[in-house]
DNA sequence: AGCGCAATTATTCATCTGTATAACAGGCGA
DNA sequence: TCGCCTGTTATACAGATGAATAATTGCGCT
């Protein structure tokens, strides 16, 4: 008996790119950077580890593009609410923060592989543009959405407001996604609610 | 010519134990967990990748000593200030917070060591009851410290308070490790005691 | 229907990883 | 000074890893 080949199907380079991102952040997320092989990226995207290397000049480069797509939807799925309604600026801060303190943000998995990817920061100087953008690009939002609310306050102090609720929310996030089962449903975006407006001394908790 | 073995000098098991943690310790801060490797952490800590064996039953066992070593380290290196002095309760919260945002706390290298154990915790069930114990040694020591303020809060109030002040304080140490270059010295103090005080709705800057 | 190209698989390679075992030698006790 | 215990090194091994290359086959094209 002749050792059959796996049949395949053919798919677009859009579809192959991205099941092998997404395979790959699943096995950071799972078990760290030690998990995402070439062997288990490509068992988990239904292909053979050669194919990798057909869409990605190296692993590392497929690793690239993984940290690049969660920097995306850390951005993404923070700011969503924003676009949709005309809202205020107090709701648009909440709805900000509020959605910075709950699910798909706040989440085991996002926590571990934005771990997994934290140490090649150090290695990889393409890694850090990366992270710098990503990092930029959700701090700006917030700063903007603090400039905009009612009150008066001089720019240095718009500064150092907008680190401390970095912070904050930054903190929280990482609370509530090390221990998922630590906090009741909405209690994380309560706090952080509070906290923020304690920290602006203006009340986003009735928008 | 005899290939000539390598001349050593024997240690205490105390000392020899001690180099492979922080040998550990040391590369998994800079490279992550795969930087990890029996060899590396062998030739750093100046013996031969055998000795590990000697000391620890397997390598998973030097990662969770590196690990727990980690945890103590964070604790104490934050309540360092409480022990010594006669302090009054706002001092004395003031001392925690500001001990949590600076060095040797806030340092690249403990995020990245952090980090680099984050996923194990997911994986090693001995691992995640090291982890929950130092979480919440350190917690407890804020909650405490929160409690004994001269102010009126019921007993909800005041975990969401310790929640809240963890949150900024956790999310500070995150922002000032992963961008060190990005804060003025003492900065994120001030920053952190002027949010912890709004937050809780007492001064803590002048103690 | 069938040609041809590129997407996909199969195989191979050099290297690295953790572990196991054997050989050696440093230094303490007599 | 000299055994001898054990800390330490050296060697070996099976499996995993990223990469490179060769072999096939799906499928769009005419």
């Amino acid at each position: 008996m002749s050792t059959d080949r796996k049949v395949y199907k053919r798919e677009s380079e859009e579809a192959r790119r991205d099941a092998l991102i997404v395979a790959a952040m699943d096995l950071v997320a799972e078990g760290g950077p030690q998990a995402a092989t070439v062997r288990a990226i490509a068992e988990r995207a239904g292909v053979t580890p050669g194919l990798i290397r057909h869409y990605f000049t190296s692993k590392e480069e497929l690793t690239r593009a993984a940290f690049r797509r969660l920097m995306e939807w850390m951005t993404r799925d923070s700011s969503a609410a924003l676009l949709s309604g005309d809202l205020g600026p107090k709701a648009r801060l909440a709805a900000f923060v509020s959605a910075s303190l709950r699910p798909p943000v706040v989440d085991p998995k996002r926590l571990g592989l934005w771990a997994g990817f934290l140490n090649a920061l150090r290695t990889d100087p393409e890694m850090r543009d990366i992270h710098e953008q990503g990092y930029r690009a959700y701090r700006d939002i917030l700063e903007t959405l603090i400039a905009q609310l009612p009150r008066k306050t001089d720019a240095a102090q718009s500064r150092r407001d907008a680190i401390a609720c970095n912070g904050v929310i930054d903190g929280l996030w990482l609370e509530g996604s090390a221990l998922p089962d630590g906090f009741a449903p909405g209690e994380l975006e309560s706090i952080g609610l509070a906290a923020v407006s304690a920290i602006l001394n203006i009340d986003l908790t009735g928008a």
